[in-house]
DNA sequence: ATTAGTCAACTACAAATGTAGAATACGTTC
DNA sequence: GAACGTATTCTACATTTGTAGTTGACTAAT
């Protein structure tokens, strides 16, 4: 618990910024409110609370709040992965990996690519 | 948010419980106090709180209260698992795999292993 | 029965989280 | 420049979570 600490409902705002960035306020709004039906103030508190703890970037453009992220997905998605990993498979990827390999439904295509990664570790 | 939510702190619990129940307070105490330095009255607290959630059962036994398990392990790590691959990866099994493929060190029997279910779904 | 240890139950409290209303500031219009 | 409508910032409040102390109940020894 001490990296960007990226809660539930956050999670869903950076979604919408990690697909487009920057956006005021209200697009955000526009985005989320038919998904979420949170009200407007409560997207502008998730997204001061973002803004404060330096995960997004509140910047004036053309009189109006836009705000961009400041972490990339990527980082907070290996975070994220890091965490779980840790917490629910005590660390060990490759019961993880079997776990969710058995449950997903793949494609013939998917399996393809994952069957080449693995054989480039195998090397 | 509605199935049994476990939080980190009561996961470390749910874990000496999975791996041997039922067990007294004490037991659990002794078990998790050297790692995680937690109060006795802090570990009991989270036992009742487990217990309240219908996630463990309390019963006196010799005298004594011991706690087990309601759910097995297995039900939780796919609860969560499910729960990570919604939030984080949105759904999408395929790039959860990459990912940890990708970033995992696996041996050579993993990898093997990995490869035998991945051939069996492919088939 | 009285006391001294345990065990168990109850209470406490700050920080984080979900959720949102209230107050204020700013730009635009008459 | 007064008023109105948005935009932005503050404040609020219940719940959950981490963390633990206090109290009461029970048992065994004196």
């Amino acid at each position: 618990m001490k990296a960007p600490e990226i809660t539930e409902a956050e999670w869903r705002i950076m979604t919408v910024l990690w697909e487009k960035a920057p956006l005021t306020a209200n697009q955000i709004i526009g985005k989320l409110q038919p998904d979420t039906g949170w009200a407007a103030t409560t997207i502008r508190t998730l997204l001061d609370r973002l803004t404060k703890k330096k995960i997004l970037k509140a910047a004036k453009l053309d009189g109006l709040v836009a705000f961009q992220p400041l972490i990339t997905k990527e980082e907070c998605v290996s975070h994220e992965s890091e965490n779980f990993l840790q917490r629910i498979f005590d660390g060990a990827a490759q019961p993880l990996l079997l776990h969710f390999t058995k449950k997903a439904k793949l494609t013939t295509e998917e399996i393809k690519e994952l069957q080449r990664i693995l054989k480039e570790k195998g090397k």
